[in-house]
DNA sequence: TCGACAACTTACTAACTAGTAAGTAACGTC
DNA sequence: GACGTTACTTACTAGTTAGTAAGTTGTCGA
């Protein structure tokens, strides 16, 4: 049986691939419909609006990012940092997507007021989730950078976001270059981490 | 008398506002015409296809950040990075705009091939000049940072460009606090710079 | 078995998109 | 003072966009 949330589940999958490849305005429910083999007035039925489909969008990577933080919450700095920075990287992997936050920051002015207002509450989200990391890894000792974790988190966050974009003019060694330099700066030797490849 | 290039440079300035606003799809030859008070047909006179229009556009950034680089050349190392921050900075005042680089790579796969070529030129020409500075910075004493000065290159680029994005939804001080820590991770304190406001 | 509802499709619209073809007005030049 | 060239405007097209309204089909509970 299709279940109401499986062609729902598909337009989400479809359209936050067509995000992060093409950007908001990069898309349409055309394509969707056409990927998937539907009609556009079926993606209307779950998303009535664009605006409603990008806030959904939205809500879905935040709700994956706090699953993610819950289940990562209580290990090493480095650790949590690893599996931040390996979040970013397997986008990468999986066909040169950028980080969804950075393409809709980007074409802001011309997203949804409703979307525009979901990304900033996702990265809201995010940015204070890596200060607590930073703060309490360099207390612990674990991690030793200069400066304060704020702006330390805010070069962390934005190297990310900016080498997964220009990786895909520069090649996939940018994003590996940005990780590794990230690593020295908050001053764990990339060497000494467990095998990453 | 309105001169050949009086028309053609009003619209590629206004383009290059709309680009670092809204991205590259998200104006149209419509919303500069408007804006121009002219006809679209005016527009396409100029550059009879889009993609023309985003190839100038991109080497019009790419010329002016040559000239500006060759007038910097010769300058101490701090100097020409202080230029170079201060190029985003005034994006960023300015309207939030983003770098034009980072949002045409945002949306990469949406734009024409002729324009990805264009991008693809300059960033690799900013890119190599980043490069020099940051090494022959580190020789002569002036900076002092761990790492290969390539992936260097690569944290600082991608954060300048990561942070315009971000600063737009949370605000200008995230420029200022990813710059301040760029300086301290290419070992200068912020606070033994000229004053910047 | 009879609704009621969920999950669609069919068929449509109005607005916007890039792009074109033909006309026009001003200007310098021979 | 006719002639070409530049810089447009007028008028149009074909395709795409988000969005809607009305119908269709299957399923499930009473």
């Amino acid at each position: 049986m299709a279940t109401k949330t499986d062609t729902r589940e598909e337009i989400l999958r479809t359209a936050s691939r067509l995000l992060q490849l093409n950007g908001f305005n990069g898309f349409s429910y055309g394509h969707i419909a056409k990927e998937l083999g539907i009609k556009t007035a079926a993606v209307h039925y779950h998303f009535p609006s664009k605006a409603d489909l990008g806030v959904a969008l939205v809500n879905r990577f935040r709700t994956r990012y706090r699953l993610w933080m819950e289940d990562a919450a209580g290990l090493p700095a480095t650790e949590q940092l690893a599996g931040y920075f390996a979040i970013h990287r397997r986008w990468q992997e999986r066909g040169s997507r950028v980080c969804p936050a950075g393409v809709l920051q980007a074409e802001l002015f011309a997203v949804p007021d409703e979307v525009r207002q979901a990304v900033s509450e996702m990265v809201q989200e995010v940015y204070d989730w890596l200060l607590d990391v930073l703060t309490t890894g360099r207390e612990s000792g674990e991690l030793s950078f200069a400066g304060p974790p704020d702006a330390m988190a805010v070069v962390i966050a934005a190297t990310l976001q900016g080498a997964l974009q220009s990786a895909r003019i520069l090649g996939p060694p940018l994003f590996d270059q940005a990780e590794g330099q990230l690593w020295r700066l908050v001053g764990v030797e990339p060497e000494s981490l467990p095998i990453r490849k």
